[in-house]
DNA sequence: TATGAATGAGGTTTCATTCAT
DNA sequence: TATGAATGAAACCTCATTCAT
């Protein structure tokens, strides 16, 4: 058995703890059990148990925005660039809907203690997709009056949240159905004119 | 001094001593200290540690559903109710960041903990929102292709995120700037066209 | 309202829910509350917790001890007088198990840390079965052979034992039962001849 | 150095503990130290402080109905029985008087919070004693108008009062003395006639 | 006398982390 | 590398006691 197997069954355990008992409220003993090995080799492969998760949480990005990129690349247009990153995100989010609750609920409380520079594959997903909107909006496809980080925020959010719902209740609602909603609604949003504003 | 102004401090206190440290990570003594009064008092007027961050949610959101409630009586247009939730979405949020984040941030973790009858105010606050948008559609201001609660979901996710953003970071963005985005997008995304589908 | 029935109203209080839960399990706001008066009060009777216990069982021996003087007032009979220490032991006993149980079991545990002349009362108990078993070897009546002191302490023991059990179990021995066979083999104990020896 | 070590140190421990103060009296701090062990050592043996004080209580009765089974073994005479059963009662409250008084007192306390399963083993212990009664009586060597049940509490109550006070006191009494004693008038208790009934 | 809200010391228990094997 | 028994710091919570009213 290679190394790297047991560090990767290690993080898989702390997904499937982390997911059923959140983060504080889970051992290090439990997920050693999960993973089958033995409490302290924990420490042989993670420095402590803040940065089993922070692993966790760099390893799922890594694979995350490896596929984005994959996905959006030799596609040029905005409209189907969108289409797609708001796809590759419920499909991650749905093969693993535990690692899913993670990424989103513990590590959102962690956040704060991590250093900035661990939180950077987090702004490049972010960058993914107002790259998106920025070179839409230079070819005329979306609407201009809006900044494209506002709208990566705001669509992140909206993709989280509607994904931590889809995987925490029992999924009575289609993926294809969310999806579609959310890239019929998003494209509304960024495709409109600019008559709707926010100003009365 | 009354019971009530004693319960109130400490609630205050959770709030920015759970903001500052996160919830698992502060120390009922600190909340304690905070609120000026003994580790022992706070078991006086609350069950636990966890009960205490419960009331915090509970009085949060009863004081933010009434303020919605409020901002909204007597508006019948679909549109104007729209901006004027965000609104009162964002200055909450804003009048008070350390709450938004512990509501934000803390809660979720605890949410899959508590009692699904804890939960009811915040399925109310996206009730709000569904209502809104079914109304709109009943009145044909928005369009009918997509499901009230997925649009409440969605924009619940994007505001929280936007308001959590904006609460932890410097501020560089103008609150309104921010409104403004939003309602505009959210509108554009409402009442477009049914012919962006996300089915190719 | 007497200051004394206060008094005895929250020694009744403390027999009941010292009988209920054990001494240290039982908690002064429970006895204030069963007592019908308010915590600082019982301060106001008594010095702390302990001094509770130890008035109960002063107050209850003072009784005991009476009871026992009066039934053997006048009476001669060593045999007679054996035959009355029991029934009234039992009589006490069974006119209030809770406070039986408080005297045999609590205390016990707390004798250790009392002071020895706290346990006077006690001594005195055990004095008179003493003093009824050395008139009746002097008398000729009871054989010569066992100390009075030794036969003092067996007596409490099985007595306290039987009344305990009887107190606690579901009382399917009728007392009258109890103390007839009680009083029989005590008696063919200290009648019978020399012959017994434990030395083989 | 053997898990099993460090088990029977810590019951040990805790036995010289409660005895020195008392079970509620005593911290888990202070078994710890005595053992030599950490105190979260403590709960790798023991579910918690309670546990600890059933597993000294049921550890004792095993090994204390052991003796008295081998003590008993090919012997006939139930006469010989009874004064075998009370020499190994003293024998073993005399080896180890802490542990005696933490049986009796400590134990008693916590009785009426154990499971009745938990007990058993005092059941046994009784029902070793009325064996020997009921053999007795068949053979016609004892009286048969007591019930075997009756003698079994009434004699543990006697030894039990009597080892205690021994255990407890200066020990100015010899156990031969007192075992000599309680043997003669027990014996005279059972063999004796039926004619001092308790009835008048 | 009586109250009961407030105190705060201190105990039980948990659990991340270490280290001898 | 791997183990898992042992550690011990630290936190939640309880509850006897006080004292302002």
């Amino acid at each position: 058995m290679g190394q790297d197997d047991k560090r990767r069954r290690i993080l898989d355990a702390a997904v499937t703890v982390f997911a059923r008992s959140g983060f504080y409220t889970s051992k290090v003993a439990d997920v050693a059990r999960e993973a089958g090995v033995a409490d302290g080799t924990i420490y042989l492969y993670f420095k402590n148990k803040e940065d089993l998760l922070i692993q966790v949480f760099m390893d799922t990005m890594e694979r995350v925005l490896h596929r984005q990129d994959e996905a959006l690349a030799g596609c040029v247009d905005p409209i189907e660039q969108l289409r797609r990153f708001i796809t590759v995100h419920f499909e991650v989010a749905g093969s693993s809907p535990a690692l899913a609750e993670v990424i989103t609920v513990e590590l959102r409380q962690s956040a704060k203690f991590m250093r900035a520079t661990e939180m950077k594959p987090f702004g490049r997903y972010l960058g993914i997709i107002a790259r998106i909107v920025a070179e839409g909006q230079e070819k005329g496809v979306f609407r201009r009056d809006i900044q494209p980080r506002f709208v990566a925020r705001a669509l992140f959010g909206m993709l989280d949240e509607l994904a931590l719902e889809w995987a925490t209740s029992e999924q009575e609602q289609e993926m294809t159905d969310l999806r579609g909603q959310a890239v019929s609604v998003v494209l509304g949003g960024l495709l409109g004119t600019q008559e709707h504003s926010g100003q009365r």
